[in-house]
DNA sequence: AAATCCCCTCGCACACTGTTCGACTGTTGT
DNA sequence: ACAACAGTCGAACAGTGTGCGAGGGGATTT
């Protein structure tokens, strides 16, 4: 209805030459509140009080919040370390970018909150997709194949880092440790899985430890399982390319009129 | 600091014997007004008005929005087709799983949104949980490995339709449909990935389609990919009891012990 | 020197949000 | 008959994002 994809990236930012306000303070300091106190906590009246401005003035640099958001987002795959490519073998820059991707988010809570909202297309995201391409393509990837390994490791990477930030502020929200923390994580779980005593007979037996260092062991068998796939589609090579390509235009447009 | 791990399924449910407001209805209206309007349409007062009673009324029923979003939440899980078990292989068994939830996810598009917020400990999510760990099992798997390779399935689904959704709910706002809205989508990409020149290659080599194609092409390879790695550690089977076993409770102890 | 322009800030106002509180029904139990 | 309770609701509070128009101040033009 509006115009065609709207959003920070395809609007130019201010000159921002400004003594005053600028849009990059305003993103640092939005991302201060975000960290240290979480998505609800902020707001264009606070994010301006912190900046010892008024509300509104942000909306001369801004369009609006969810503008903010976005560049908020980019900023944070800013964080992500970046291994340096044509070091070691690529599974080992897999790891390195999953394990880092995974601790940014965790620093980021709040992140992952906004993942469904809009597509990350910002410079930081970008040359994130970038350099990872390089990784697969010099491992041998090719094709649309390169695209694909990316959006994997990266779905199973933001997939996996949902959850266990869900599970973290639950914990943190009962403001619980040690012993007493474990005995109410227990009790929930227990009632929760009230009707299958084989959940509850498997959580006894290998859940009752320290719920980090569980997720972490978890997180690595499932890294260590998509590195083992990603090697398996490596060596089935050609077929994949055939298996996986895009039709032609050709028989799209030959699909999508007989469609119609 | 308040009641430990606070949350529906902790409590109990009104008795619901009343002719008037049920939970199941609020739930029930809640879910249509967010499938209908997205998850900003959701207000209370706009689903006391759905219900033909004040907004305040539902109070009665539900402690807050949030612990609404857990029941809605939970609902959704109770969508996601559950494959019967001995049927077939145990690939096919979560392949179908796979595919189910994904569907079911965009189906729900602001589920999404919430996955962040808190863990999901509702009866249909537990209903899942069983019944995949029982697939897992049958096919072999042991031990921890039943958490984690379901941990692992879930977070590529999760991770892989969070930007899927956003994708669909970007081309959805620009209101543009056929050549325009393939030529909108061109424009945006192109300026995003302006800086890298093999980005906009390839995207014009494979992309240059229809993107719902493209996104399951991609999701298959990931699905097969994933695939193809829990074959393999089913393969590798007893090092991974040992690999990724958590450290018994002495052990445990030990550590942090030397850790303070 | 004066007038005009534009960048930038900001107070007010609007419609809307989640939630609390106390008042109000109607039914049930004794 | 009275009391206890389940359930509904209106008013009110503090807070939200944001449009609008009024201004200030520095640079540029006349």
């Amino acid at each position: 209805m509006k115009e065609p994809f709207t959003s920070v990236w395809t609007r130019e930012s201010r000159p921002a030459k400004s003594p005053g306000l600028s849009r990059d303070q305003i993103v640092r300091a939005a991302m201060e509140i975000l960290d240290a106190e979480g998505v609800d906590a902020l707001s264009m009246r606070r994010l301006g009080a912190k900046l010892g401005s008024g509300a509104t003035s942000l909306y001369w640099h801004i369009a609006h919040k969810d503008e903010l958001m976005e560049l908020v987002m980019d900023e944070v795959y800013g964080e992500v370390p970046l291994p340096d490519p044509a070091v070691t073998s690529w599974e080992d820059m897999v790891s390195i970018f999953a394990y880092g991707l995974r601790t940014t988010l965790s620093e980021h809570p709040w992140v992952i909150s906004l993942i469904g909202s809009r597509p990350s297309l910002g410079p930081r995201a970008m040359n994130l997709s970038s350099r990872m391409q390089q990784v697969f393509e010099r491992a041998g990837f090719t094709g649309p194949l390169l695209d694909y390994t990316l959006s994997t490791v990266l779905a199973f990477v933001l997939g996996w880092t949902g959850p266990e930030i869900a599970w973290r502020a639950a914990r943190e929200r009962s403001g619980l440790t040690g012993e007493e923390l474990d005995a109410a994580m227990k009790e929930t779980v227990h009632r929760a899985a009230r009707d299958y005593p084989e959940l509850v007979k498997r959580y006894d037996e290998h859940q009752a430890q320290d719920p980090e260092v569980i997720q972490a062991l978890a997180f690595d068998f499932g890294l260590t399982c998509l590195l083992d796939g990603l090697r398996v589609r490596l060596a089935a090579g050609k077929e994949d390319n055939q298996r996986f390509a895009p039709p032609s235009t050709a028989e799209h447009d030959e699909s999508t009129k007989n469609m119609m």
